[in-house]
DNA sequence: TGGAACGTACGTTTTATATCGTACCTTAGT
DNA sequence: ACTAAGGTACGATATAAAACGTACGTTCCA
């Protein structure tokens, strides 16, 4: 019994994570699409491997797979917004208590944040005011 | 050579997360104590398994233990504020390709932000905006 | 003084993730 | 028709994270 039950939420791991991160950017494609653009980037990895990976992915559900043509194309299943949505709740759980305000806090002290983000920042709040 | 050398940035694991969240709150501790807590909330598992974790935590050097006494007490070495910000960084790169602001944009969209969050939001930022 | 109760050490097992290599299709070019 | 190029399938291996069980040490009090 190992279908593919829609079952509890996904939590994509990290190369998972990367292969749907390609596949939301750029809608449908081959493997061998995703895995040049993955090389682009990372060290580099077999071909083979990437392909493994989003058969996995597939068998699990995440991805869906169109064979009529011999090239295959994979589509993601999991919607961005809501995986990211879903993974932005999680990180906020278990980081920071589920609590929005601290989370907040550490993204002004972070060294990420720079001055320019901090303005951007205030600019959405002002809006984000006036639309409510 | 298996020396616990400084080295690159240490990735936490979910459950050595788990461990550290629990030191930081609630400073040195006994593996007993930790265990303990570790159960009220999860599904709980076995005290060695917990020993185990955390002692292979200690070689990783993520924390030290005091063994002077029988009931050794473990502390946690990684900071709180270094380590969250670390994982915020790479949390931050991987699902919103580094970018603060659209972090802060599916915040504001997020479910588990709660209509005071968002106005505890306002308010922090407009602190922020005198401070500085 | 002996045995619960409570601890630690450590080898093992289980499960998930990541990566490869090899075998085998399919199609276009010659 | 034959083969090279480019795909896919799938079993195998490597690694890391998570969870156990068993052996053994220390205390304390009945």
């Amino acid at each position: 019994m190992k279908s593919s039950k829609k079952g509890k939420e996904t939590a994509p791991a990290k190369s998972e994570l990367e292969v749907l991160q390609i596949l939301w950017a750029s809608g449908p494609s081959t493997v061998r699409f995703v895995h040049d653009k993955l090389n682009e980037q990372k060290e580099a990895v077999q071909y083979t491997s990437t392909l493994k990976l989003m058969q996995v992915m597939t068998e699990k559900g995440m991805l869906k797979r169109d064979e009529t043509n011999m090239k295959h194309i994979y589509t993601a299943v999991l919607e961005q917004e809501k995986t990211k949505g879903f993974m932005l709740g999680r990180f906020l759980d278990s980081m920071y208590n589920g609590s929005v305000s601290n989370l907040m806090l550490a993204l002004v002290k972070n060294e990420k944040t720079s001055e320019k983000e901090l303005e951007i920042l205030k600019e959405m709040i002002r809006k984000l005011d006036k639309e409510e």
